[in-house]
DNA sequence: CGCGTGCGAGGTAACGTTCCCACGGTCACG
DNA sequence: CGTGACCGTGGGAACGTTACCTCGCACGCG
């Protein structure tokens, strides 16, 4: 009892602390010889793993408690080869949607007693470059990958030699490892549907930069538009670079060149707000005179005025369906499914009905 | 050459790559053979201490350049007993300004070399408890806390035990540890200005939950206010609870109990839009019936309509200031400001002026 | 010529776990 | 009564680093 113990419970009811500066934590071997027994037997009722006389195990967890041991993170990783940590690497973080994604992912990781090293690739090459040296350090047991701009390749290459990999929303197809989407393509459907079900025979499109999500919601949009003998021509599809600009930019430009529609299919919420933002100026009422429907549902839809009519991407959900599936990789499972799809829903807002 | 190397540089230009199934990671040991030295050497070749001859350390860096090898973190966390990792705990992701936060720290933590790991405690005592374990484990070298709702005794206990901790817009004042916040009081104070300017007489303001920094917006405007001889009624303070719907029901019940104004100060933006919102619906102009003042500048500020005149936090500024504070507080220099202040800046847009 | 000094470098003990192996003891069975 | 199985347990070797101590050697100085 000579060790001045510092690691106490969160409520602070460990007897063992004092009040010393330094920090000399509790190791295992202390517990040991508080106990009585050996560090093994001290592994053992840890872990659960082993027969241990009830008694003893009692005993142990006793002084555990009152000691307020807990194992060194970096010891138990080190012996036992993994870390229980899982990296997430994302692009950027100030993306409105961004947070959402991480709190599924979050929510599933700390449940499972994992904890989540974040990494950021939006200053390219030395920024992937750090990342590499974190990967071969084997700080982490798998990897959340969401939407890699152009570092996909070499995401490719750490999954080929092994490292468990999950990916979230990818933007063009890649079987190769598992990844978790939405339905790009009948979340576009849904909307199409919506609008043909509101009367609506003349829309636009203003889509987002040419990855695979945008294909997809080009795609399910105009199909479903021509299915009903209203195909769409390509001089009614505009680009909207999924920004609040370019959504205005790309209706000005529509509106100057006389184009007439009654409705616009944007490929985020973003440029929708733009799109909105731009009608309005010109004097067009919605959803009147225009009907408008945006993608993924950020905070921002339900305040545009009018709300904003659009196909909500669950991501929340996909955070955490993407953590569950690479801890589920981790339990040596073969991957159950290489490509989870979890399915968007239309919400119905102002822009499109009164 | 026998074991199978399979950590490879970044552009995978290493050559001792095998595409065997199992990794079998290069270790120190695998260098100092390869170089025929002792790993002693290797590791001071890697820290750049002591000193090693020129020809040997060149031929001990190619070395580890053609076996691409990276030192695991877990060993070197061990050994040196600092992980070179940062704990950052937030209360929820999903707020909108939290990503701007985090994208400063991640910069900052990122260029030095710090890994990030993640926590939130948005399930209260069960997360809290999770947490705990984790800084118990050791598994970082120190904190960065933003806006730890009701944990704050907790971290203290932390902070006291000699886990450096810094925190980011600390809520009510804590001087016990350093502390990155903004200027609330100057900001609120620079609205107040703005509306005076403006030829406002008769502000209401709509405040958030009554936290140290809720406080100082209210005292900074009140005070600007009540210099200019026109001081603000205790019914000219209505609560806003932070949120859209809260914003509007706030002016709703301005509104019906006839309170005349003609500017609003909110405490936040998104209780501002909601202002915004239930302002336009009663048929007020803004801004030449009213004229709206927001504080934080999120994303949607720049989308309202019109577009909202506000206090813009400096976020990701913060973040940044907050992980270089810990930073430094690791090499051991003893907090230069124990109480570090980013200002604010008002950001002037259609709410205000035409 | 002898001895101290300083540089370059290696051996080895930590760091705090897990895991394999071995070792006493008790019990059932032949 | 002897022997194998089995349960509970401990010792020690990993795991891959860093850090302390030591040691050989060449050199300069007395």
């Amino acid at each position: 009892m000579l060790t001045g113990i510092v690691t106490g419970t969160v409520t602070g009811t460990g007897s063992g602390n004092q009040q010393t500066g330094a920090r000399v934590p509790t190791t295992m071997a202390d517990v040991a010889r508080h106990a009585g027994v050996g560090k093994t037997t001290v592994s053992r009722v840890l872990n659960g793993k082993g027969d241990v006389d009830a008694g003893t195990a009692a005993r142990v967890r006793l002084v555990i408690a009152e000691l307020g041991y807990v194992p060194s993170s970096g010891a138990v990783g080190l012996a036992r080869g993994r870390t229980s940590t899982v990296g997430v690497l994302v692009p950027s973080l100030v993306w409105p949607w961004m947070g959402d994604v991480l709190q599924g992912a979050v929510d599933v990781l700390e449940s499972e007693s994992y904890g989540l090293l974040l990494f950021t690739c939006n200053r390219g090459e030395e920024s992937m470059r750090r990342f590499a040296t974190q990967v071969s350090a084997k700080s982490f047991d798998g990897l959340l990958v969401i939407e890699p701009e152009g570092t996909l390749d070499y995401i490719e290459g750490l999954h080929a030699k092994g490292l468990p990999v999950v990916m979230i929303d990818d933007r063009g197809h890649r079987p190769e490892f598992p990844t978790v989407a939405t339905t790009n393509r009948d979340g576009a459907q849904t909307a199409a549907e919506h609008l043909l079900g509101l009367g609506r025979k003349r829309p636009v499109v203003v889509q987002g930069p040419r990855f695979g999500c945008t294909e997809e919601r080009l795609e399910g949009f105009c199909e479903t538009y021509a299915a009903a003998g209203l195909p769409i021509g390509v001089d009614r599809v505009v680009d909207g670079e999924f920004t609040f600009d370019g959504g205005r930019l790309a209706i000005k430009g529509l509106l100057e060149a006389g184009v007439e529609f009654d409705a616009v299919f944007a490929h985020n919420d973003l440029s929708a707000a733009g799109v909105i933002q731009e009608l309005r100026d010109s004097g067009r009422r919605i959803p009147a005179d225009v009907a408008v429907v945006g993608f993924d549902d950020i905070p921002l839809a339900a305040h545009t005025e009018p709300t904003l009519t659009t196909v909500r991407q669950p991501l929340r959900e996909m955070g955490a369906a993407a953590a569950r599936m690479l801890l589920s990789y981790f339990e040596g499972s073969p991957v159950p499914e290489a490509r989870l799809v979890i399915p968007t829903t239309l919400v119905v807002r102002g822009s499109t009905t009164t």
